[in-house]
DNA sequence: TTGACAAGTGAACGCTCGTTCACTTATACT
DNA sequence: AGTATAAGTGAACGAGCGTTCACTTGTCAA
Protein backbone atom coordinates (compact mmCIF):
# COMPACT_ATOMS: atom_id res chain seq x y z
CA UNK A 1 0.00 0.00 0.00
CA UNK A 2 1.28 3.30 -1.11
CA UNK A 3 1.94 5.34 1.84
CA UNK A 4 -0.33 8.61 2.44
CA UNK A 5 1.83 10.65 4.02
CA UNK A 6 4.31 10.35 1.36
CA UNK A 7 2.01 11.15 -1.46
CA UNK A 8 0.92 14.65 0.97
CA UNK A 9 4.43 15.43 1.23
CA UNK A 10 5.18 14.49 -2.56
CA UNK A 11 2.25 17.21 -3.38
CA UNK A 12 3.62 19.73 -0.98
CA UNK A 13 6.67 19.24 -2.82
CA UNK A 14 5.80 19.56 -6.26
CA UNK A 15 3.45 22.84 -5.75
CA UNK A 16 6.12 24.22 -3.21
CA UNK A 17 9.44 22.86 -5.14
CA UNK A 18 10.38 22.57 -1.44
CA UNK A 19 10.07 20.29 1.65
CA UNK A 20 7.54 21.62 4.33
CA UNK A 21 8.80 22.35 8.18
CA UNK A 22 7.50 20.31 11.15
CA UNK A 23 4.71 22.91 11.55
CA UNK A 24 3.62 22.61 8.23
CA UNK A 25 3.39 19.06 8.54
CA UNK A 26 1.54 19.40 11.54
CA UNK A 27 -1.57 21.30 9.42
CA UNK A 28 -0.66 18.35 6.56
CA UNK A 29 -1.01 15.72 8.16
CA UNK A 30 -4.10 16.98 10.49
CA UNK A 31 -1.91 16.70 13.69
CA UNK A 32 -1.91 18.80 16.51
CA UNK A 33 1.43 18.26 17.74
CA UNK A 34 4.77 18.07 16.34
CA UNK A 35 5.76 15.33 17.83
CA UNK A 36 3.38 12.83 16.24
CA UNK A 37 4.82 14.14 13.01
CA UNK A 38 8.01 13.44 14.03
CA UNK A 39 7.09 10.31 14.78
CA UNK A 40 5.60 9.79 11.24
CA UNK A 41 8.99 11.00 9.46
CA UNK A 42 10.80 8.75 11.95
CA UNK A 43 8.89 6.02 10.22
CA UNK A 44 9.29 7.31 7.07
CA UNK A 45 13.47 7.88 7.32
CA UNK A 46 13.79 4.28 8.73
CA UNK A 47 11.58 2.73 5.45
CA UNK A 48 14.34 5.07 3.15
CA UNK A 49 11.05 7.00 2.25
CA UNK A 50 12.85 10.25 2.77
CA UNK A 51 15.67 11.77 4.21
CA UNK A 52 17.18 14.81 6.80
CA UNK A 53 19.79 17.04 6.46
CA UNK A 54 22.31 17.95 8.72
CA UNK A 55 19.74 20.35 10.50
CA UNK A 56 17.14 17.69 10.69
CA UNK A 57 15.14 19.54 7.65
CA UNK A 58 13.51 16.95 5.17
CA UNK A 59 15.17 16.80 1.77
CA UNK A 60 13.69 14.97 -1.28
CA UNK A 61 14.83 12.29 -1.51
CA UNK A 62 15.41 10.70 -5.04
CA UNK A 63 12.05 9.74 -5.43
CA UNK A 64 10.45 13.29 -5.99
CA UNK A 65 9.63 14.63 -9.07
CA UNK A 66 11.77 11.60 -10.15
CA UNK A 67 9.64 8.64 -12.91
CA UNK A 68 10.66 5.43 -12.45
CA UNK A 69 12.15 4.32 -15.19
CA UNK A 70 11.37 0.32 -16.26
CA UNK A 71 12.95 -1.17 -19.51
CA UNK A 72 11.80 -1.88 -22.72
CA UNK A 73 8.24 -1.38 -23.79
CA UNK A 74 8.52 -5.52 -24.69
CA UNK A 75 9.61 -6.44 -21.36
CA UNK A 76 6.07 -4.76 -19.92
CA UNK A 77 5.85 -3.61 -16.44
CA UNK A 78 7.20 -6.04 -13.37
CA UNK A 79 4.41 -8.21 -11.91
CA UNK A 80 4.38 -6.45 -8.32
CA UNK A 81 4.41 -2.93 -9.30
CA UNK A 82 5.37 -2.05 -5.82
CA UNK A 83 8.37 -1.44 -3.99
CA UNK A 84 10.59 -2.93 -7.26
CA UNK A 85 14.37 -2.55 -7.88
CA UNK A 86 13.63 0.33 -10.39
CA UNK A 87 15.94 3.55 -11.34
CA UNK A 88 13.76 6.20 -11.74
CA UNK A 89 15.06 9.65 -13.66
CA UNK A 90 14.11 13.34 -13.24
CA UNK A 91 12.85 14.97 -16.73
CA UNK A 92 14.97 18.05 -15.69
CA UNK A 93 18.07 16.76 -15.00
CA UNK A 94 18.29 13.83 -18.76
CA UNK A 95 16.86 16.49 -20.72
CA UNK A 96 18.74 20.04 -19.74
CA UNK A 97 22.91 19.86 -19.71
CA UNK A 98 23.08 23.64 -19.65
CA UNK A 99 20.69 25.23 -18.82
CA UNK A 100 21.51 28.79 -19.80
CA UNK A 101 21.33 27.72 -22.89
CA UNK A 102 18.49 25.81 -23.11
CA UNK A 103 15.39 26.63 -25.19
CA UNK A 104 11.87 25.25 -25.66
CA UNK A 105 10.74 26.18 -29.69
CA UNK A 106 7.52 24.40 -31.14
CA UNK A 107 7.85 22.73 -34.87
CA UNK A 108 5.92 23.89 -37.29
CA UNK A 109 5.52 22.44 -41.05
CA UNK A 110 6.78 18.60 -41.95
CA UNK A 111 10.16 19.31 -43.56
CA UNK A 112 11.53 17.42 -40.86
CA UNK A 113 9.01 14.30 -40.99
CA UNK A 114 11.20 11.82 -42.19
CA UNK A 115 13.44 11.84 -39.10
CA UNK A 116 10.49 11.71 -37.37
CA UNK A 117 9.75 15.24 -35.83
CA UNK A 118 6.82 16.20 -36.75
CA UNK A 119 4.23 19.56 -36.92
CA UNK A 120 2.95 20.04 -33.13
CA UNK A 121 6.32 18.99 -31.45
CA UNK A 122 8.31 20.28 -29.04
CA UNK A 123 12.47 20.45 -29.08
CA UNK A 124 14.64 21.45 -26.59
CA UNK A 125 17.73 22.91 -28.44
CA UNK A 126 20.82 24.45 -27.01
CA UNK A 127 22.26 27.48 -27.94
CA UNK A 128 25.33 27.70 -30.01
CA UNK A 129 26.93 28.40 -33.80
CA UNK A 130 28.86 25.83 -34.29
CA UNK A 131 27.90 22.17 -35.50
CA UNK A 132 28.75 18.69 -37.24
CA UNK A 133 28.15 17.68 -40.46
CA UNK A 134 25.08 15.62 -40.25
CA UNK A 135 23.39 17.32 -36.49
CA UNK A 136 20.30 18.59 -36.79
CA UNK A 137 20.07 22.48 -35.93
CA UNK A 138 18.54 25.67 -35.85
CA UNK A 139 20.02 27.87 -38.33
CA UNK A 140 19.10 31.34 -40.01
CA UNK A 141 19.59 31.43 -43.53
CA UNK A 142 19.05 34.93 -45.15
CA UNK A 143 17.20 36.14 -42.62
CA UNK A 144 14.85 32.94 -42.43
CA UNK A 145 14.99 30.57 -39.09
CA UNK A 146 14.38 26.59 -39.76
CA UNK A 147 15.34 23.65 -38.72
CA UNK A 148 17.38 21.20 -40.54
CA UNK A 149 20.44 18.81 -40.99
CA UNK A 150 23.25 20.68 -41.27
CA UNK A 151 26.00 19.75 -43.37
CA UNK A 152 29.49 20.89 -44.52
CA UNK A 153 31.55 19.08 -46.23
CA UNK A 154 35.14 21.19 -47.03
CA UNK A 155 34.38 25.17 -47.40
CA UNK A 156 30.83 24.38 -48.25
CA UNK A 157 27.77 24.50 -45.81
CA UNK A 158 23.86 24.09 -46.71
CA UNK A 159 21.07 22.92 -45.01
CA UNK A 160 19.07 19.47 -45.91
CA UNK A 161 15.24 18.57 -44.96
CA UNK A 162 14.32 15.00 -43.89
CA UNK A 163 11.47 15.32 -46.85
CA UNK A 164 12.14 14.59 -50.47
CA UNK A 165 9.51 16.93 -51.16
CA UNK A 166 11.69 19.95 -50.31
CA UNK A 167 14.67 21.06 -51.31
CA UNK A 168 17.92 21.20 -49.70
CA UNK A 169 19.06 24.95 -48.82
CA UNK A 170 22.22 26.44 -50.44
CA UNK A 171 22.75 29.91 -48.63
CA UNK A 172 22.33 32.87 -50.84
CA UNK A 173 24.59 35.30 -48.48
CA UNK A 174 24.13 33.68 -45.23
CA UNK A 175 24.07 30.55 -43.01
CA UNK A 176 24.31 30.38 -39.14
CA UNK A 177 24.10 27.87 -37.21
CA UNK A 178 22.04 29.07 -33.95
CA UNK A 179 21.17 26.37 -31.91
CA UNK A 180 20.96 22.83 -31.83
CA UNK A 181 18.54 19.72 -31.46
CA UNK A 182 18.80 18.08 -28.04
CA UNK A 183 16.01 16.55 -27.55
CA UNK A 184 11.94 15.82 -29.18
CA UNK A 185 8.89 15.96 -26.71
CA UNK A 186 5.54 15.07 -28.24
CA UNK A 187 2.64 14.89 -26.05
CA UNK A 188 -0.70 13.14 -26.61
CA UNK B 1 24.96 40.42 -18.30
CA UNK B 2 24.04 37.26 -16.24
CA UNK B 3 23.32 37.32 -12.58
CA UNK B 4 27.10 35.19 -11.35
CA UNK B 5 24.88 34.67 -7.94
CA UNK B 6 21.95 33.93 -9.63
CA UNK B 7 24.12 31.21 -11.12
CA UNK B 8 25.61 30.07 -7.95
CA UNK B 9 21.94 29.52 -6.79
CA UNK B 10 20.55 27.61 -9.95
CA UNK B 11 23.62 25.13 -9.55
CA UNK B 12 23.33 25.07 -5.25
CA UNK B 13 19.33 24.40 -6.79
CA UNK B 14 19.87 22.13 -8.84
CA UNK B 15 22.49 19.92 -6.93
CA UNK B 16 20.36 20.11 -3.38
CA UNK B 17 16.89 20.63 -4.63
CA UNK B 18 16.13 23.58 -2.65
CA UNK B 19 17.73 26.76 -1.71
CA UNK B 20 20.52 27.22 0.73
CA UNK B 21 20.16 28.91 4.00
CA UNK B 22 22.41 32.23 4.63
CA UNK B 23 25.29 30.53 6.17
CA UNK B 24 25.42 28.00 3.18
CA UNK B 25 25.41 31.20 0.95
CA UNK B 26 28.26 33.03 2.30
CA UNK B 27 30.51 29.82 1.74
CA UNK B 28 29.01 29.52 -1.61
CA UNK B 29 29.49 33.87 -2.49
CA UNK B 30 32.91 33.63 -0.28
CA UNK B 31 32.03 36.08 1.75
CA UNK B 32 32.90 36.31 5.54
CA UNK B 33 29.32 37.83 6.74
CA UNK B 34 25.90 36.98 6.83
CA UNK B 35 25.50 40.08 6.19
CA UNK B 36 26.81 40.47 2.89
CA UNK B 37 24.48 37.64 1.52
CA UNK B 38 21.70 39.65 2.79
CA UNK B 39 22.59 42.46 0.81
CA UNK B 40 22.95 40.88 -2.39
CA UNK B 41 19.88 38.82 -1.92
CA UNK B 42 18.19 42.05 -1.20
CA UNK B 43 19.23 43.38 -4.49
CA UNK B 44 18.32 40.21 -6.09
CA UNK B 45 15.30 40.61 -4.68
CA UNK B 46 14.06 43.81 -5.39
CA UNK B 47 14.97 42.68 -9.14
CA UNK B 48 12.79 39.84 -8.95
CA UNK B 49 14.86 37.36 -9.30
CA UNK B 50 14.41 35.57 -6.65
CA UNK B 51 11.90 35.63 -3.73
CA UNK B 52 11.64 35.00 0.48
CA UNK B 53 8.70 33.15 2.29
CA UNK B 54 7.49 34.09 5.58
CA UNK B 55 10.05 32.63 7.10
CA UNK B 56 12.74 35.13 4.91
CA UNK B 57 14.03 31.74 3.62
CA UNK B 58 14.97 31.64 -0.67
CA UNK B 59 12.30 30.23 -2.35
CA UNK B 60 12.71 29.14 -5.75
CA UNK B 61 11.79 31.89 -7.75
CA UNK B 62 10.12 30.56 -11.42
CA UNK B 63 12.90 30.32 -13.43
CA UNK B 64 14.86 27.91 -11.30
CA UNK B 65 14.46 24.30 -13.47
CA UNK B 66 12.57 26.34 -15.91
CA UNK B 67 13.10 26.06 -19.68
CA UNK B 68 11.80 29.38 -21.30
CA UNK B 69 9.94 28.93 -24.38
CA UNK B 70 9.80 30.77 -27.44
CA UNK B 71 7.48 30.43 -30.34
CA UNK B 72 7.44 28.23 -33.40
CA UNK B 73 11.05 27.23 -35.05
CA UNK B 74 10.18 29.41 -37.66
CA UNK B 75 9.92 32.21 -35.67
CA UNK B 76 13.23 32.02 -34.36
CA UNK B 77 15.08 33.42 -31.75
CA UNK B 78 14.03 37.08 -30.12
CA UNK B 79 17.49 39.20 -31.65
CA UNK B 80 17.78 40.21 -27.68
CA UNK B 81 17.49 36.90 -25.42
CA UNK B 82 17.97 38.85 -22.57
CA UNK B 83 14.86 39.58 -20.25
CA UNK B 84 12.71 38.85 -22.98
CA UNK B 85 8.83 38.66 -21.90
CA UNK B 86 9.06 34.69 -22.81
CA UNK B 87 6.78 32.16 -20.71
CA UNK B 88 8.88 29.00 -18.80
CA UNK B 89 8.18 25.85 -19.06
CA UNK B 90 8.78 22.73 -15.72
CA UNK B 91 9.24 19.66 -17.76
CA UNK B 92 8.03 17.95 -15.30
CA UNK B 93 4.95 19.72 -14.39
CA UNK B 94 4.04 19.59 -18.35
CA UNK B 95 4.79 15.77 -18.80
CA UNK B 96 3.76 14.38 -15.37
CA UNK B 97 0.20 14.73 -14.56
CA UNK B 98 -0.14 12.02 -12.55
CA UNK B 99 3.27 10.84 -10.55
CA UNK B 100 1.90 8.05 -9.12
CA UNK B 101 0.99 6.55 -11.88
CA UNK B 102 3.30 7.56 -14.56
CA UNK B 103 6.53 5.35 -16.13
CA UNK B 104 9.07 5.41 -18.31
CA UNK B 105 9.86 2.69 -21.31
CA UNK B 106 11.93 2.29 -23.66
CA UNK B 107 10.85 1.99 -27.47
CA UNK B 108 11.83 -1.40 -28.60
CA UNK B 109 11.36 -2.22 -32.96
CA UNK B 110 9.63 -0.29 -35.54
CA UNK B 111 6.19 -1.41 -34.87
CA UNK B 112 5.00 2.47 -34.41
CA UNK B 113 7.38 3.96 -37.13
CA UNK B 114 4.21 5.66 -38.58
CA UNK B 115 3.25 7.49 -35.84
CA UNK B 116 6.73 8.24 -35.54
CA UNK B 117 7.86 6.74 -32.67
CA UNK B 118 11.18 4.89 -33.20
CA UNK B 119 12.97 2.27 -31.68
CA UNK B 120 14.89 4.02 -28.54
CA UNK B 121 12.51 6.72 -28.20
CA UNK B 122 11.69 7.21 -24.26
CA UNK B 123 7.65 6.93 -23.67
CA UNK B 124 6.01 8.46 -20.76
CA UNK B 125 2.73 6.24 -20.26
CA UNK B 126 0.32 6.25 -17.71
CA UNK B 127 -1.32 3.36 -15.92
CA UNK B 128 -4.84 2.80 -16.77
CA UNK B 129 -6.62 -0.14 -17.89
CA UNK B 130 -9.14 1.83 -19.95
CA UNK B 131 -8.39 3.25 -23.44
CA UNK B 132 -10.62 4.98 -25.92
CA UNK B 133 -10.90 3.82 -29.75
CA UNK B 134 -7.76 5.23 -31.53
CA UNK B 135 -5.35 5.65 -28.80
CA UNK B 136 -1.48 4.70 -27.99
CA UNK B 137 -1.62 2.12 -25.54
CA UNK B 138 0.30 -0.62 -23.81
CA UNK B 139 -1.26 -3.65 -23.60
CA UNK B 140 -0.92 -7.09 -23.07
CA UNK B 141 -1.91 -9.54 -25.55
CA UNK B 142 -1.80 -13.58 -24.24
CA UNK B 143 0.78 -12.53 -22.31
CA UNK B 144 2.88 -10.85 -24.58
CA UNK B 145 3.32 -7.00 -24.04
CA UNK B 146 3.19 -4.24 -26.83
CA UNK B 147 2.64 -0.79 -27.67
CA UNK B 148 0.54 -0.39 -30.20
CA UNK B 149 -3.08 1.72 -31.54
CA UNK B 150 -6.02 0.24 -29.76
CA UNK B 151 -8.76 -0.10 -31.24
CA UNK B 152 -12.76 -1.20 -29.73
CA UNK B 153 -15.86 -1.42 -32.13
CA UNK B 154 -18.59 -2.74 -30.24
CA UNK B 155 -17.43 -5.77 -28.01
CA UNK B 156 -14.66 -6.25 -30.47
CA UNK B 157 -10.66 -5.11 -29.12
CA UNK B 158 -7.72 -5.22 -31.08
CA UNK B 159 -4.41 -3.72 -31.92
CA UNK B 160 -2.96 -2.22 -34.72
CA UNK B 161 0.69 -1.26 -35.72
CA UNK B 162 1.61 1.99 -36.93
CA UNK B 163 4.01 -0.04 -39.88
CA UNK B 164 2.19 -1.62 -42.69
CA UNK B 165 5.14 -4.73 -42.74
CA UNK B 166 2.84 -5.80 -39.42
CA UNK B 167 0.04 -7.29 -38.74
CA UNK B 168 -2.98 -6.05 -36.69
CA UNK B 169 -3.57 -8.13 -33.56
CA UNK B 170 -6.55 -9.95 -31.97
CA UNK B 171 -6.39 -11.52 -28.96
CA UNK B 172 -6.56 -15.23 -28.66
CA UNK B 173 -7.38 -15.07 -24.99
CA UNK B 174 -6.88 -11.86 -23.49
CA UNK B 175 -6.29 -8.36 -24.49
CA UNK B 176 -5.43 -6.52 -21.01
CA UNK B 177 -4.92 -2.31 -21.68
CA UNK B 178 -2.22 -1.75 -18.91
CA UNK B 179 -1.25 1.88 -19.56
CA UNK B 180 -1.94 4.44 -22.15
CA UNK B 181 0.69 6.74 -23.99
CA UNK B 182 0.94 10.80 -22.95
CA UNK B 183 4.45 11.61 -24.21
CA UNK B 184 7.16 10.36 -26.73
CA UNK B 185 11.19 11.74 -25.48
CA UNK B 186 13.97 11.63 -27.81
CA UNK B 187 17.12 12.64 -27.32
CA UNK B 188 19.90 13.53 -29.86
C1' DT C 1 44.64 64.30 0.70
C1' DT C 2 40.43 64.31 1.87
C1' DG C 3 35.63 63.16 2.15
C1' DA C 4 31.58 60.58 0.64
C1' DC C 5 29.69 56.48 -0.37
C1' DA C 6 29.56 51.72 -1.31
C1' DA C 7 30.81 47.11 0.27
C1' DG C 8 32.22 43.83 3.83
C1' DT C 9 32.83 42.38 8.81
C1' DG C 10 31.39 40.54 13.15
C1' DA C 11 28.54 40.44 17.05
C1' DA C 12 23.89 40.51 18.69
C1' DC C 13 18.67 39.79 18.66
C1' DG C 14 14.28 37.49 18.49
C1' DC C 15 12.10 33.73 16.30
C1' DT C 16 11.14 29.26 14.45
C1' DC C 17 13.40 25.23 13.77
C1' DG C 18 13.92 20.10 14.92
C1' DT C 19 13.99 17.38 18.94
C1' DT C 20 12.97 15.59 23.62
C1' DC C 21 10.28 14.66 27.73
C1' DA C 22 6.31 13.63 30.57
C1' DC C 23 1.72 12.85 30.14
C1' DT C 24 -2.93 11.50 28.17
C1' DT C 25 -5.91 8.98 25.06
C1' DA C 26 -7.02 5.19 21.95
C1' DT C 27 -6.52 0.24 20.48
C1' DA C 28 -6.16 -4.57 21.08
C1' DC C 29 -5.44 -8.88 23.48
C1' DT C 30 -6.08 -11.86 27.42
C1' DA D 1 -12.40 -5.68 33.31
C1' DG D 2 -7.72 -5.08 33.16
C1' DT D 3 -3.53 -4.17 31.14
C1' DA D 4 0.16 -3.73 27.77
C1' DT D 5 1.19 -1.29 23.70
C1' DA D 6 0.61 2.07 20.28
C1' DA D 7 -0.53 6.77 18.95
C1' DG D 8 -1.28 11.71 19.96
C1' DT D 9 -0.79 15.97 22.98
C1' DG D 10 1.50 19.96 24.74
C1' DA D 11 5.20 22.24 26.84
C1' DA D 12 10.13 22.86 26.96
C1' DC D 13 15.07 22.97 25.16
C1' DG D 14 19.22 24.33 22.57
C1' DA D 15 20.56 25.46 17.99
C1' DG D 16 20.58 27.71 13.73
C1' DC D 17 17.74 30.73 11.24
C1' DG D 18 17.02 35.48 8.94
C1' DT D 19 17.71 40.07 10.23
C1' DT D 20 19.69 44.31 12.33
C1' DC D 21 23.20 47.36 14.13
C1' DA D 22 27.63 49.55 14.71
C1' DC D 23 31.89 49.50 12.86
C1' DT D 24 35.84 48.85 9.42
C1' DT D 25 37.68 48.66 4.86
C1' DG D 26 37.88 49.74 -0.01
C1' DT D 27 36.93 52.96 -4.11
C1' DC D 28 36.76 56.96 -6.60
C1' DA D 29 35.96 61.92 -7.52
C1' DA D 30 37.04 66.45 -6.17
Amino acid sequence: MRNIYQAKLESFYSENKRMPTYSEMTKLFSFKSKNAVFRVVEKLTEAGLVAKDHLGRLIPSKIFGEVPKLGLVTAGFPATVEEELVDTVNLDDLLVKNKELTYMLEVDGDSMIDAHIKKGDMVLVEKTNQAKDGEIVIAEVDGEFTMKYFHEKGNKRWLEPANKNYQPIYPETSLNVIAKLKAVIRKY
